[in-house]
RNA sequence: GCGAGAGUGGCGGAACUGGCAGACGCACCGGACUUAGGAUCCGGCGCCAAUGCGGCAUGGGGGUUCAACUCCCCCCUCUCGCACCA
């Protein structure tokens, strides 16, 4: 027999050719079975595959591989996001350009990929960077246009110096570009906006419905991200006659505290602060404030040790019940893009205003009062913010918080002067970027009639291929007559081509529902492949998506449905969320300037993809962060050495037998019946914990405790033949168990066994309870609480005879010695607990 | 500050519904086989005490219970996310 020694390089690279040479992990095209939908998150092709790619597509191997085996038909498949800057930036550093350095890419990528071995069904692969990916997105464009969800706006946006492009809120993380970590600065842009505002409601509501499949941290992470707050608006009168109104409007989540409000607050941006202050002897003043305030770094501005500051306009407004005047100040805490960009100022119940309040010596009115006592408003030296019962408010005086809200909000409507409200966090997405490598945005500017969507039988409008990208990384399309000229769809007249191009998380919004159809030329996806294969049952990635991917592809989702597209009863695309931790190296990302990275394909050329992928997998949980150590792969190494070497020393006694296939009546002895047990215990620990837990490390450890009973049961069996039937039967179930996590040097046993079939073909096996009771079982003996010794008890044994035999034990006797036995306590066939006193 | 999560041997981690804390692996120590071993196999391995008995241990403190890593209350530390959102 070749390669008694084990040798993964021979084995890996034999079973991969065997596997692409005919698409081995095609879905089944008959949609009979049950379906189940595992997806990775799908990577940028920035030319290498790196250690936190190889944990996260070796937990959706694992889960893909399992769950085919336990009877679904899975999908399973891989692609690229393949739009995006890296590529223009590669582009000007290496003078190519951008096409080819993706493609190129992408092979390398996907080589790598194939020398690990997953599952995919590679006849879907897509690129979002084709034509025939991108089409389909400006298909969806147009439907939005239409629809009234896409529109277009001027207004300051988050401009990356460094990407030379705008980014969405959601895009700026503390200030910096998530990208590039570039200080983003402000500027006044025209962009394109998709209405996910639209969805608010629903994108907050359904979060609960994905409690049971979705981390809590990202469930909350979403929550706060789109920020409901429920509260009411109030209008109040200005004193003065002002051009441009005749009222200022603030939003307040709570109205029950109206009547405790002593001035008004408004953002330095806020559009009638020019108006307010016409007139006003220290006018100068005022702008110097707005000036200095509105020149601030954006970062400095909000930080949170920013000392409170404000200046009074002069000028005042009206409470619109008490008809007091109350001083209107600017302020840079108040926010110039949340509610209105005023506050109403209520410092006895607001920590902000309080502390502002008593910076000017504005006046302080308390109008809750927790149960009973009154702070005082002279000496009080923090806001109350509790809830509590209303005080110095006219008739609703005695009202409590709750009910008080809803009250004033009531009056406010009946009065005109305002009414109950909601305000998001949440703001509408800019999906503008004015960059070369992404999907053009199909509209035209006619001179006459303005933006004119194209029409949708002139699409792809196709990114020009010959465009070159300048030193300056600005993109060219501008500069690109055969892409810029063009006609009006709507009269014909020589026009202008919309030359932004779309945000590279349109195209991952959607390219789940590419992959149940990926190979239709003649729409995005067909109606049955998406009612049959989503939502997606299971979604793998990293935990840094939690807003900015999940939140669109769950918006896309909903705007899909509404337009048609989607089932109408399909709202959230993924089920079930896995976030898995990151790979680190000595306790930190790994990461060049560190110069901490662990190459996977060297770890694969030293070791194998088996062992590599059995790292991954054992040394933590899927959820936690995991250190990269040399020791543990080795140790993984060694564990299939270990499980080769157990193969071919008993090779001459292994029948070509399936797991669990020894029967009660091949058990001659109790070592027989003892791995017997083992082998069907350990089949039921590992189909929960791969199966149903993803916890495939403890499945790993089980599987390494029947390998170390085989071991054991090689030495104390006689192997005749009912033993080689148990033994070989057991080999059978560590190559069935272990193949979704190390498939090659299974399917190489499996093969050297003598089956002709594929293990991948393999049902998974049934364990039989029947197989895993004994006639003897320990007992835990202790005496009040503390473990005193263990019992042999006949597996039958009531309660009175485990009593009779736990206080006849030695140890038991000692430790109750002149005490007295007041109870005992008996958990069959577990543990007695005699307590004693 | 708000939200989420974590805290168990020298290390990664087990203990799933309260029932023998430390599975499995790494590291380490000892032995076997060897010209050799960084291969392989066997054994040991929480801490204190040690001949045995035993005592102490799951961040700290209380509580519930016959029994607590697990449930309840208070506190500490760390990680991540959000953060002047009115």
């Amino acid at each position: 027999m070749t390669h008694l020694r084990y040798d993964p390089q021979w084995v890996e690279k034999k079973w991969q050719a065997i596997w692409g040479a005919v698409n081995g992990f095609a879905v089944d095209a008959v949609l009979d079975k049950p379906k189940y939908y595992v997806l990775e998150m799908f990577p940028y092709p920035s030319g290498n595959i790196h250690m936190g790619h190889v944990r996260n597509y070796s937990i959706g191997d694992v889960v893909a591989r399992c769950k085919r085996m336990q009877g679904f038909n899975v999908l399973h498949p891989m692609g690229w996001d393949a739009f995006g800057l890296p590529a223009e930036n590669a582009a000007i550093k290496h003078r190519t350009h951008p096409v080819q350095w993706t493609y190129a890419n992408i092979d390398a990528m996907r080589a790598q990929l194939k020398r690990l071995g997953y599952s995919y069904d590679w006849a879907r692969e897509i690129a979002t960077c084709r034509p025939e990916y991108y089409r389909w997105e400006q298909v969806f464009f147009l439907r939005l246009l239409q629809k009234g969800l896409v529109y277009r706006k001027k207004s300051s946006q988050n401009w990356c110096p460094s990407c030379n492009t705008v980014l969405a809120n959601e895009q700026v993380i503390e200030g910096l570009c998530w990208r590039c970590d570039s200080r983003v600065e402000q500027k006044d842009l025209e962009q394109w906006f998709l209405k996910i505002t639209a969805y608010g409601d629903e994108l907050l509501n359904d979060l609960s419905r994905l409690e049971s499949g979705w981390p809590a941290r990202v469930l909350a992470m979403q929550r706060n991200w789109i920020g409901k707050s429920v509260g009411a608006t109030v209008r109040f009168g200005l004193v003065k006659t002002h051009a441009e109104a005749s009222a200022i409007e603030v939003f307040t989540t709570r109205p029950d505290t109206l009547f405790g409000v002593t001035f008004i607050t408004l953002a330095p941006e806020h559009p009638l602060v020019e108006s307010l202050i016409a007139g006003h002897a220290k006018a100068d003043v005022v702008r110097a404030f707005v000036k200095r305030i509105r020149n601030m770094d954006r970062i400095d501005r909000q930080s949170d040790i920013l000392e409170k500051e404000g200046v009074f306009t002069g000028a005042y407004a009206l409470h619109p019940f008490t008809g007091e005047r109350l001083p209107l100040w600017l302020s840079n805490f108040v926010l110039a893009d949340y509610g209105s960009g005023a506050v109403m100022g209520v410092p006895a119940h607001d920590q902000r205003d309080f502390d502002f309040a008593r910076k000017y010596g504005l006046p302080v009115r308390v109008v809750v009062c927790p149960r009973g006592e009154a702070p005082d408003a002279d000496t009080m030296d923090s806001a109350y913010t509790g809830d509590g019962h209303m005080v110095n408010s006219g008739s609703f005086d005695g009202l409590r918080s709750e009910d008080g809200k809803k009250a004033v909000a009531d009056a406010l409507t009946r009065e005109g002067k305002g009414a109950a409200d909601t305000q998001f966090r949440l703001r509408d997405w800019n999906i503008s970027r004015q960059r070369y490598w992404g999907a053009p945005i199909p509209v035209v500017y006619c001179e006459t009639c303005g933006h004119v969507p194209e029409k949708e039988e002139n699409l792809p409008v196709l990114l020009p291929l010959d465009a070159l990208i300048g030193a300056d990384g600005r993109s060219p399309l501008p500069d690109t007559p055969s892409f810029v000229d063009c006609v009006c769809p709507k009269c014909g007249a020589p026009a202008r081509r919309e030359t932004d191009t779309m945000d590279t998380f349109v195209e991952s919004s959607w390219y789940f529902a590419r992959y149940t159809d990926a190979r239709n030329a003649n729409a995005p996806f067909s109606r049955d492949a998406l009612n049959y294969w989503l939502p997606v049952d299971q979604y793998i990635g990293g935990v840094e998506h939690a807003i900015l991917h999940l939140l669109y592809s769950r918006f896309f989702t909903r705007v899909l449905r509404d337009m048609g597209f989607f089932p109408g009863d399909l709202s959230e695309p993924f089920t079930n969320l896995l976030t898995q931790g990151m790979v680190l190296k000595d306790g930190f990302k790994m990461s060049k300037s560190k110069g901490n990275i662990v190459d996977p394909t060297e770890m694969i050329t030293q070791y194998g993809a088996d062992a590599v992928r059995l790292f991954c997998l054992f040394a933590a949980p899927p959820e936690r962060d995991f250190d990269w150590s040399a020791a543990g792969i080795e140790g993984a190494f060694r564990f299939l050495g270990r499980v080769w070497r157990l193969f071919v020393e008993e090779h001459a006694r292994i029948l070509p037998l399936t797991a669990c296939c020894a029967t009660e009546g091949d058990v001659r002895d109790e070592q027989a019946a003892a791995l017997r047990r083992k082998e069907h215990l350990t089949v039921k620990k590992v189909g929960d914990d791969m199966g149903e837990r993803f916890q495939f490390n403890t499945a790993i450890a089980a599987v390494m405790e029947l390998v170390n009973a085989m071991y054991i049961a090689r030495d104390t069996l006689t192997m005749g033949e009912a033993d080689r039937r148990i033994f070989s039967s057991a080999m059978a179930t560590v190559l069935t168990l272990l193949s979704p996590i190390t498939p090659h040097i299974c399917e190489e046993l499996w093969e050297r066994i003598g089956h002709s079939t594929r293990i991948f073909d393999q049902t998974w096996p049934v364990w039989d309870p029947s197989a895993t009771t004994r006639q003897v079982l320990t007992v835990a003996l202790q005496v009040n609480g503390k473990l005193r010794g263990t019992l042999e008890a006949p597996a039958g044994a009531g309660k009175d005879v485990l009593e009779q035999l736990a206080l006849a034990d030695a140890s038991v006797k000692r430790h109750t010695e002149g005490l007295t036995v007041c109870r005992v306590v008996v958990v069959a066939g577990k543990l007695v607990n005699v307590v004693a006193g």
